[in-house]
DNA sequence: TAATAAATGACTGATAGTCGGTCATTGTTT
DNA sequence: AAACAATGACCGACTATCAGTCATTTATTA
């Protein structure tokens, strides 16, 4: 945990990446948010997963939704990082829009949607200034991606000018099959159900031949 | 507050009607709700707003979130008692379907979306049986609904028979919306947005003259 | 040894939820 | 009609829990 050091005047004592050890703490505990709920964890509980005094906990955090904040960012920077290259390797607009979209049903991301279930909640109640940050810089990066996706595609002569304006909408639709999902306790053909709407929207706004 | 009596056999002390004071206590804190969130509010302050003692709210609530499910239950009755009539008067499926989606624009349901916030932020993380049950009833019920205005369009023959492929998606519209926007803070615009999104929509399934 | 950063857990204040007891009302008995 | 019995409604003092603080200790380096 002690490695980097200041690098201005002389450091007179240990010195921890302050950095590197929130994300520590924020993974030891990663578990444990996902099995039971932001709700039902106390700060104790998260202290000895994470091998740290409670106090410590608040050097890092300002409290329990900090953490799962931080568990988010980290799992969102991982996710981030391989997308562009998925998206990349689809060919035609259609495959590189439901690669988009896997977010919400690849099973592999199935903890990351755990924790985002969490974080959407606390978003909605309790939003701090770096929360809002967070996502409207998330939001606008990826509604930006969306429509170069789908701009590349008019651009090609794959599909219509008019599917610019059901982007907005359009890009909503993994949100919403999400939380309604959540909350109806029907999330098992979130796939199906973006693929039937990707592609009866296709019929609509291909190009035809 | 006590009017109705046991029919059966002899009724020996005060009967107030339960279901109508849970409805009473929860009105009559709705306000507080909305202006503070259930988060910043105690339940001593819940009992001092309804002029009952702390230990009544529990005769009549499980906790916290069960008083917000109470508001919402109450003030989406109110709001379904209007809305069949108002989606009634509209003449054409687009004019219908812009009004069925009015619960995510309406001025005058301000304090319904605010609750309703927070009752999806509940929903999420800790939903029980009867929130569970509730959702599930009022989704099915109002996506039926949205599916039966598509199928008179399309009887109608206003709009082309593939829109119903789209619905499932398009009813998730205003929900997608919602939940980005209360995330984002930019609620603001939610009406135009939607009305765009339908009227895109409706250039490609409406079926031409 | 002095200086400083980091770590800690006992402590505090707040609050959710419980429980034993009181009050009010009405039926029953005399 | 008075006394009593039975019961539901109501209540707030009490308990348990836990988030968050802070005085103290520990570790490191010069």
């Amino acid at each position: 945990m002690t490695d980097s050091r200041s690098l201005f005047g002389g450091a007179l004592a240990i010195i921890v990446d302050k950095e590197q050890k929130r994300i520590d703490i924020a993974l030891s505990c990663k578990d444990l948010f996902i099995a039971k709920g932001i709700k039902n964890i106390t700060i104790s509980q998260i202290a000895q997963e994470a091998r740290v005094g409670k106090g410590t906990i608040y050097d890092y955090f300002k409290n329990k939704e900090d953490i799962v904040f931080e568990i988010v960012n980290i799992l969102m920077a991982q996710f981030n990082a391989t997308k562009e290259q998925r998206i990349n390797e689809a060919t035609s607009t259609k495959a590189k829009i439901k690669i988009f979209f896997d977010f919400f049903y690849n099973p592999d991301k199935a903890d990351l949607r755990e924790i985002f279930k969490e974080f959407v909640s606390i978003s909605l109640t309790q939003p701090n200034s770096d929360i809002q940050e967070f996502l409207k810089d998330t939001f606008e990066r990826y509604y930006g991606w969306f429509c170069a996706i789908l701009q590349e595609g008019i651009d090609k002569g794959e599909i219509q000018p008019i599917a610019i304006d059901l982007a907005r909408g359009f890009f909503v639709l993994g949100d919403g099959l999400f939380v309604t999902g959540v909350m109806t306790g029907t999330t098992h053909n979130i796939q199906e159900e973006i693929a039937l709407h990707i592609n009866t929207l296709f019929q609509l706004i291909e190009v035809k031949q």
